[in-house]
DNA sequence: GCTGCATTCGCAAACGATTGCATTGAGCTT
DNA sequence: AAGCTCAATGCAATCGTTTGCGAATGCAGC
């Protein structure tokens, strides 16, 4: 494996002196040096095949180019779009973007935040913050940091949801309007901003439609997981047979519902209907087509990497603290009409 | 924004030289020291809050602890256990990675290998290689590179990836032993060494099995999408109406074919049967349950960083040019028997 | 008390790029 | 022709670590 070619390398063979390469090869600096040297120098860089080391740069300017990116589990389909999103404005402003996963472990994500700033990022995208979490916010005042579908409640760091209180609701009311009544409530973790505020959601639809939201009708999952969705549906049949239609916090957990419902027989929507959270792929092709909030990932990390991209260039400059992305309801079978 | 706390400081405040400091914290240096030094430095470095610029040591060692990880699409469910598999084994030593996607783009493939090179990666994983690809082969003797999931005939680059051979054998094996003998073949890119091995390996088996491979009776995906998948069983179904079961590439292709033949009022298995290949999420749960060869993408990506840490720490060692994963047939009900 | 050898640490040069400042020289003014 | 300006380039320090080498110290052996 050869040695690789240095700026030294190009000034030698140009005749020039290192910082004449240093600037003609800048953008910026190119301004003040003459067209010829400059087309000469950038000639001669191109032939020798010299490629710039953005680690001896970053030494110097203090600036990597790269910023972090921290999620739960990239396995998880919800994320992989926030990435994307992300890499769609970081990528052309020449950002490259190291990635990490918590597997939802705060301990996990305080060593992680802290292996980023070894590293030298930039600036960091948490897609993993717990809703009161220390370990961000102790970050946030040494490096820019946006949280992305999550939000880390009075740590001052900007953040991109999507609104999960208006999805909640928007459902609630699609549930009331086909005359569903007596509305099972699986939940959130209740550490995520995202379970807070779908529960919270919840209990204020149940409030604006004059529906009693009983203890007995509510249960909380303590991870979005099929699983966790399967034990909670079953629970609440248990509490109480007359429940109608189960509305989840997440669509793994509508998932686990709806596996729960066949075990017992009971036929969706038939007997009971289910709505989920997100709209993760495959949910219109598992049957009956699942009833869900459709939430806008790619933009969500896209706006997240926009406001980065702001602290980044302008430290001081104030950037809205709190991004709402809109939702949409996506109909299909997992709803029926009730006489 | 405060400053970083540089070994500088720490060799001030300890009134050391700060090439005792580094050594101190250096765990291989650490012995050409007294203990009582070495403990006083880490000490002072601790409470100091003393974080090492990774930037600076890369810049003089000349390496950087980070790897490469090129894959085609990360939205794709089908890479991020690889990438996953990577990570488990390259966070214990110490590496982080940078994660690009190159959305099945040669172009972009080579775009990005440079730009790895320019932040002086120590190696690549590669999941987005073609099967004749050029780009990577050229990378290949600058750096160390693996390529996982896929290969590139004749590079020489070390691969792992799985027994598409096989698994595509198995379920032929599978459907003839249900006693279908018209069978579709849904193929994949024949740019990509997945489409050529399982191409290949359809040919072979029909061969073994005496069954005549019709030319009518295959056909070949561009691209593994669902859409290509519909496309291609409409087409297979319209060239010959006796075919009982169609083999697919790539789940994708396959679910995309059970859409098709929803559409034209076929009922899978009881008027065709369909297989897939690699047993993605969600397999399971869309109807009938998918007969597919279940891969192990996770273990696909930790053998490839295995290997790559091999070649990364002693450059000449020999590491195998191919390995080759185990497959697993995963028998669900998309698959009938026929009498 | 001197020599010799280890042990422990400091010195200073790298790594490759960037950048404020100094220098050069050409062109212009008077 | 001297003085001046300004454009174009060179000089050298710097970023934070690592590491080969050499200096200092201490101790053992004679």
């Amino acid at each position: 494996m050869k040695k690789n070619i240095t700026i030294k390398d190009v000034a030698k063979k140009a005749s020039v002196h290192v910082s004449t390469v240093s600037r003609a090869l800048s953008p910026n600096a190119r301004a003040s040096l003459s067209t010829e040297v400059v087309e000469r120098v950038r000639k001669i860089a191109k032939d020798m095949g010299y490629r710039p080391n953005r680690i001896a740069s970053g030494l110097r300017t203090n600036k990597t180019m790269l910023i972090g990116i921290i999620i739960p589990d990239i396995t998880n389909s919800l994320y992989p779009p926030i990435v994307r999103g992300v890499e769609s404005v970081l990528e052309p402003e020449g950002y490259a973007s190291i990635l990490v996963d918590t597997d939802s472990d705060p301990k996990r994500e305080e060593k992680l935040l802290e292996i980023l700033l070894e590293r030298g990022v930039d600036g960091i995208i948490d897609a993993a913050v717990s809703s009161h979490d220390l370990a961000a916010a102790k970050i946030a005042d040494q490096i820019p940091v946006v949280t992305a579908n999550r939000r880390a409640f009075g740590s001052g760091i900007p953040s991109v949801v999507n609104d999960d209180a208006g999805g909640i609701k928007a459902v609630f009311d699609l549930l009331v309007k086909n005359n569903h009544s007596e509305i099972g409530y699986i939940g959130g973790p209740r550490d995520l901003s995202t379970g807070n505020a779908r529960n919270d959601a919840f209990l204020e639809a149940s409030k604006i439609h004059g529906i009693d939201a009983k203890p007995e009708n509510s249960i909380f999952a303590v991870k979005y997981s099929e699983d966790e969705g399967s034990k909670c549906a079953d629970l609440l049949l248990e509490r109480n047979s007359e429940i109608t239609a189960i509305l989840c916090a997440n669509d793994r957990l509508a998932i686990g519902a709806l596996e729960a419902l066949a075990e017992r027989g009971l036929e969706c929507p038939k007997d009971i209907s289910v709505t989920g959270f997100n709209d993760i792929p495959m949910s219109d092709r598992i049957p009956p087509g699942l009833t869900t909030v459709r939430v806008l990932q790619f933009d969500v990390g896209r706006i997240s990497a926009e406001l980065l991209l702001k602290k980044i260039n302008q430290v001081d400059l104030a950037v809205p603290e709190t991004t709402i992305m809109p939702v949409t309801v996506i109909e299909r079978g997992s709803v029926s009409v009730r006489d």
